[in-house]
DNA sequence: CTTGACACCTTAACAGCGTTAAGGGGACCC
DNA sequence: GGGTCCCCTTAACGCTGTTAAGGTGTCAAG
């Protein structure tokens, strides 16, 4: 008999084996029963390590937004627009990699403060660049929100099942539309190419903080 | 012995209070047996009008949507840009005038076409001011999705209970990031007056689509 | 070598969830 | 009077996050 002993957890391993799992079933099907079981563990034992689920979600953003940094090369001369350029397409890329990662981020607070150092990288990049501190948060925010706003609705139309799905069949959505053109016209732009659309609205966004806060 | 008849449901009746109720207890209180009993019957009795929770959820944000439309006052001599702030302004309103109104609304689809007049409106201002009808709906998903974001995260931080609110604290924060002044100093603004944030980030995105597409 | 403490996990259970199946009662029509 | 359709109820299902209580292993102190 006997199971050979499985070496203790601890909330790393907890929370990457979440991780996995969410690609595999998304956010509604990550129950801690789940996960427990691909641990080799009940779901109590997950109590242990974390006081309760939204403490393990909260872990799981923290790494997510960690392994984004890590994957993402920030030189340190990079001018302001290609840092913001780099940090949100890196931030999309991230969210894209999780099964609703974006449902998951913008839901959670950060375990620690290992973000700190990439924070105090662009705030130096900015205000270097001319915008006073409290702009430099704005910016920050601003093209921030755009860009988690962005993948939420991204991430909110790919697994439509059934019925919600014929909702966004772009000619159904034209013909329900018969006294309204660009509406209807408008269907064609609005479920088609996500990476263009984001990178478009992302130049946007940049643009703006340039042109309001007059910086190059 | 009697009670006397209560007229049947409809759909706008039920979606109605459950956005009352969502009020009150917020989204992970909203229970079909809540809203069932608030509506003085019994829970599977919902599903004569709507065949999922989630069908109630969009019929509720479609509703969220529609009241928006209707207190936003729309002149047709509007510019494009004063246009955008007064729905985007709306918007904001409107899903913070509900307990995980941004919540709600990100993970619904609307159930009619009821918005397709306002839409083609915004469309109609923006592509006279010279835009392509690709860069207009570029230019009002972007914005939109700033709004919907920055609104997630405004909300995301009310009911913080507890454990949570602490991780907040400014003071606190900027302690554990002694090493980081710039980040560390961001909390003062960062937790801070989001009307103000919010028209600054607006304003940005804004200004960015004046100056990415050359118009005035 | 025993005792006790502590870390880590299990078993059992609870209240509550969304959802389905089956059926009942009233209103209307033939 | 019988049938049909609308609107709702009762009962139950499998599932969820979470708590309480207890067990087992490891390791240090006496």
């Amino acid at each position: 008999m006997s199971a050979e002993r499985r070496s203790p957890l601890d909330r790393a391993r907890v929370a990457d084996t979440a991780l996995r799992l969410l690609n595999e079933v998304g956010l509604d099907g990550l129950t801690l029963r789940a996960i427990a079981k691909e641990l080799d563990v009940k779901a109590p034992a997950l109590y242990w390590h974390f006081k309760d689920k939204q403490a393990l979600l909260d872990e799981m953003a923290t790494r997510m937004h960690r392994r984004m940094l890590a994957d993402t090369a920030l030189d340190p001369a990079d001018t302001w627009r290609e840092r913001l350029l780099k940090i949100n397409r890196g931030l999309r890329t991230a969210l894209l990699g999780y099964r609703d990662g974006a449902r998951v981020f913008s839901g959670s607070l950060f375990t620690d403060t290992g973000h700190a150092p990439v924070l105090e990288e662009n705030l130096r990049l900015l205000t270097a660049a001319g915008l006073t501190l409290a702009q430099a948060v704005d910016a920050g925010r601003t093209v921030h929100a755009y860009t988690v706003g962005f993948v939420t609705e991204e991430q909110g139309m790919r697994p439509l099942s059934g019925d919600r799905e014929a909702r966004t069949d772009i000619a159904d959505r034209a013909r329900r539309m018969p006294d309204h053109p660009l509406a209807a016209a408008a269907g064609e732009h609005l479920f088609h190419d996500y990476d263009r659309q984001f990178e478009e609205g992302l130049a946007v966004v940049i643009a703006g903080i340039g042109a309001r806060y007059g910086v190059e």
